[in-house]
DNA sequence: AATTGTGAATTGATTCACAGCT
DNA sequence: AGCTGTGAATCAATTCACAATT
């Protein structure tokens, strides 16, 4: 009986990073990278990207490297990102109209369905500037449970985050990108990723003396 | 003779955390917080928070705790944060944009003095819908070392986000806040905070079966 | 000859446990 | 009595070093 071996957080994060880079070398119709050209360009020692690898499997051909489609297939279907993934977002004040304008998810393979907001006002006022539907926060349980929705893109101000975060947890929501500068509580089978761009700054501003 | 103590990075991160927790504690007229409410609020453990404090110095009260208005500004002091931070956001496309209008910023002690971008087209227009002052990329160098800005947010396309980086730091910049989804070649003096939304996303997405 | 895969060694971060103040 | 500050212990992540493979 083998114990249930732990991937680290962070060796899941790094395998996004790697995927980006593969996709790259694919565009420019490169077939084959070895751990230390990929790691160079992920920004990370070989053996650290050989490491992460060896979590998953053995990918590689000794002596030659790792075969670029094949490995960024691999990763993409252990990061489950080899299928459109459905997300929501919910918050539309500016953070929230600036992440529905922005459009670099699509890219990557999630799609915005919808965009939720609690003020009537606002949902009226974005959705004149946006393609994509905004609906009142009332109404994304239904909408959750009618489209299979598992990842929610949380922007809402703080004194909201919370309850908004527990009401799409009950609704069904899985993983929640959590823009709002808060600590949310939320039960073990739900993930969260934090993202405090003012903790960013901050954090920067402390090495420049 | 005493070596240098190292202080972890993530030391530094987590005290941004704290400075927050600290500042809704004040909001609230809460005088005194001990290491474990203010852990908990920050999402950590009691001693982490301790150890973290401890590569600064001793500013707690045994049997008592911390005195809120006097941590939060040991710790701001730490953070370079006590006075108004002048940043520049160069790439004004979707995501840069979008920073733009977001004022998030402003409230936490940075002010995006100004942002820059390659086309002319793109500088015209959004100059219509933000009161901070876009100019043209070639402007850059004259007025960091004009204003003093130490600090760039960075939101072009990958494909120029490496010519761009190298001059801003020619320029004296010493931290980027990248949001280009790419590795950035600086020299060791710069410091670099990447946020890269899609792998947050897709990092999020293995997490979900 | 080149490059992966991996156990062992190292380095780093977190947590414990308790001494030291107030 | 309560809570901080910190050396020691533990736990986790990274890097080394080299055997295995093409």
């Amino acid at each position: 009986m083998h114990t249930k071996l732990e991937i680290p957080k962070k060796s899941i994060y790094r395998l996004s990073i790697y995927q980006r880079c593969l996709d790259r070398l694919r565009e420019n119709e490169i077939e084959t990278v070895s751990s230390e050209a990929l790691a160079k360009a992920a920004g990370v020692k070989p053996t650290q990207l050989r490491k992460d690898l060896a979590y998953f499997g053995q990918f590689g051909t000794r002596g030659l490297g790792y075969n670029v489609g094949l490995l960024a297939d691999t990763i993409g279907d252990v990061l489950g990102r080899n299928h459109l993934q459905p997300v929501i977002l919910v918050g539309a004040g500016n953070l929230g109209a600036a992440l529905l304008h922005y459009g670099g998810f699509n890219k990557e393979g999630f799609e915005i369905l919808a965009a939720f907001d609690r003020s009537p006002e606002r949902v009226a006022h974005v959705a004149t500037t946006s393609q994509i539907p905004i609906k009142l926060d009332t109404e994304f349980p239904e909408f959750i449970q009618k489209n299979g929705v598992k990842m929610a893109i949380l922007a809402v101000p703080v004194p909201f985050a919370q309850q908004v975060a527990t009401a799409l947890v009950e609704a069904g929501i899985l993983a929640i990108l959590n823009f709002s500068p808060t600590i949310l509580e939320v039960p073990a089978h739900v993930q969260v990723n934090a993202v405090d761009l003012a903790v960013e700054l901050e954090n920067l501003s402390y090495f420049i003396r």
